[in-house]
DNA sequence: GACCAGGCACATC
DNA sequence: GATGTGCATGGT
């Protein structure tokens, strides 16, 4: 088998288990971008409690959050836990985008998609994971979002050695797998859900769709 | 009460 | 260049 056939491989199962995700779970671009920032090491629902207190309260825009003092923000975002420095993050996304873009998402729209990573990269509290989502599920480029989940069931199932750093990771599936936006979108979903229900840190996957492929390994070693 | 969650920047060796 | 640490809430 193909490194491209097991990934098809891989997808197939964790599709025909757990049917389409529907990501991203969020109702605008600017929501995404937000969503993306606020889950950084996070679980889903303390982010949704986040999102609800920014809509709750009018702000949920560029221009709100661009002039709302950083305090205020933290308090709002705070059930997202680490909740200053994610006021802080947000608030260098909104100068950058402000001071280059006049806040306007259709320029940002314009960007390549090179230079569009390039610049949210620059950003302190962007990293890789962070630019990819935004750019794979605000602005639909063809970029795989890489995560720990992703690291993990690789790395369980003998794709990478372990230590395989992200952009090594972002390769094996960005250049093994059809050039399908739709299909990234929902096989970075689809991993983060078996991620989330069976493929766990120190735990067995016991009942994982993926439970039949070869080289699953013990999970202890990751 | 321990462990984990859809990371990232920064310090230190 | 690799490894360690702070950031923090809320669910299991």
């Amino acid at each position: 088998m193909t490194t491209g056939e097991t990934l098809t491989e891989i997808y197939h199962l964790l599709f025909d288990r757990f049917g389409p995700q529907y990501w991203w779970p969020g109702q605008s671009q600017f929501e995404i971008i937000t969503g993306a920032v606020l889950t950084q090491n996070t679980n889903w629902a303390n982010v949704e409690k986040a999102i609800t207190n920014l809509k709750s309260a009018g702000c949920l825009a560029p221009e709100k959050l661009h002039n709302m003092d950083a305090r205020q923000l933290a308090e709002l975002i705070r059930p997202a836990g680490y909740y200053n420095i994610k006021a802080k993050r947000l608030k260098n996304f909104l100068k950058w985008f402000f001071d280059n873009y006049d806040g306007l998402l259709t320029n940002l729209e314009q960007l390549g998609t090179d230079r569009l990573r390039t610049e949210l990269l620059s950003i302190k509290g962007i990293g890789p994971e962070t630019a990819d989502s935004i750019l794979l599920y605000a602005f639909d480029r063809q970029i795989f979002v890489v995560d720990a989940y992703t690291a993990r069931v690789a790395a369980r199932h003998g794709l990478i050695e372990p230590g395989t750093d992200y952009e090594q990771l972002q390769e094996l599936f960005g250049s093994n797998l059809p050039a399908d936006t739709k299909l990234f979108n929902e096989y970075h979903a689809l991993l983060v859900k078996a991620g989330k229900d069976f493929c766990r840190p120190k735990a067995r996957c016991r009942g994982c769709p993926l439970e039949k492929l070869p080289h699953c390994l013990e999970p202890e070693q990751f």
